[in-house]
DNA sequence: TTCATTGCAAAAGTTTTGCACGTGC
DNA sequence: GCACGTGCAAAACTTTTGCAATGAA
């Protein structure tokens, strides 16, 4: 995405629009790897050596609150991040650890009156293809 | 449940039947508020204060792998730990942090040839009923 | 007996915090 | 100008690792 377009959304929702905040979601929107915080700031520090780790946080934390991006929590640990905020799940390899997108009907819940629901995710895990390959040889 | 049928069920998986592991299976089956290793730790400790906190967690992945626990990475931070293994849907209250189970059918993804799902988690997240009362009052 | 599990301390790693400084609006 | 974001270092946490000692089968 176009670093004017990334403003023009930002301010759309009143959101600051800092170098950080743009080069954070502008790597995140252009690489849907799911990356987490250590890839996309050591990434970032390529072309702006100056970025701080807690500005990298930051930016994604605030990213997240404004919709702009979504948190992956799917392995646990580390938090990846995902700009396409079109519903749909995520599957984790257990073996490489990488995390594929695929399409899924949002599910619906039951017994959930007085619950006010603001994010849904659906996560699988198992073992991805290239990995059932290589296990099979 | 009862110890003996702790031991029974581990014997029949071939599950080493310490009693560190039956300790926190017993607390974690007993406790349905999806603990987490440090509380679940603290928790086994005051009837077992020689129990290490490595040993709880060795035991959590170990009971997790053979499917005596389900892993809820529903926060990002810490992994909870769920004893009821049938399916079912986790909400985490994004106030209080509480985690509320809910029924919810399987979700069928859909574009996953070649992919071996071994589990799949439906997370929500959003406010509690608590904290809806709260937040108005 | 034997090998998996335990326990300790230390390490590794991610995320948070406090506070002075800088900057977008 | 002012509120909010940034940056640094240090802290707070959870989880992992290495290795000797222990104990379940």
């Amino acid at each position: 995405m176009r670093t004017e377009q990334i403003i023009s959304i930002f301010k759309e929702k009143h959101f600051r629009a800092t170098p950080q905040r743009i080069a954070v979601y502008k790597y995140v929107y252009g690489h849907r790897t799911h990356p987490d915080a250590s890839q996309i700031y050591e990434s970032v520090l390529k072309s702006n050596p100056s970025f701080s780790k807690t500005t990298v946080y930051n930016a994604l934390k605030s990213l997240c609150e404004s919709g702009f991006l979504i948190p992956v929590t799917i392995d646990g640990d580390k938090i990846h991040y995902d700009a396409n905020i079109n519903f749909h799940g995520h599957f984790i390899c257990s073996e490489c650890g990488e995390i594929y997108d695929f399409d899924v009907p949002e599910p619906v819940g039951k017994g959930l009156n007085g619950f006010t629901v603001t994010r849904k995710d659906v996560y699988y895990s198992g073992i991805c293809p290239d990995c059932n390959n290589k296990l099979k040889n």
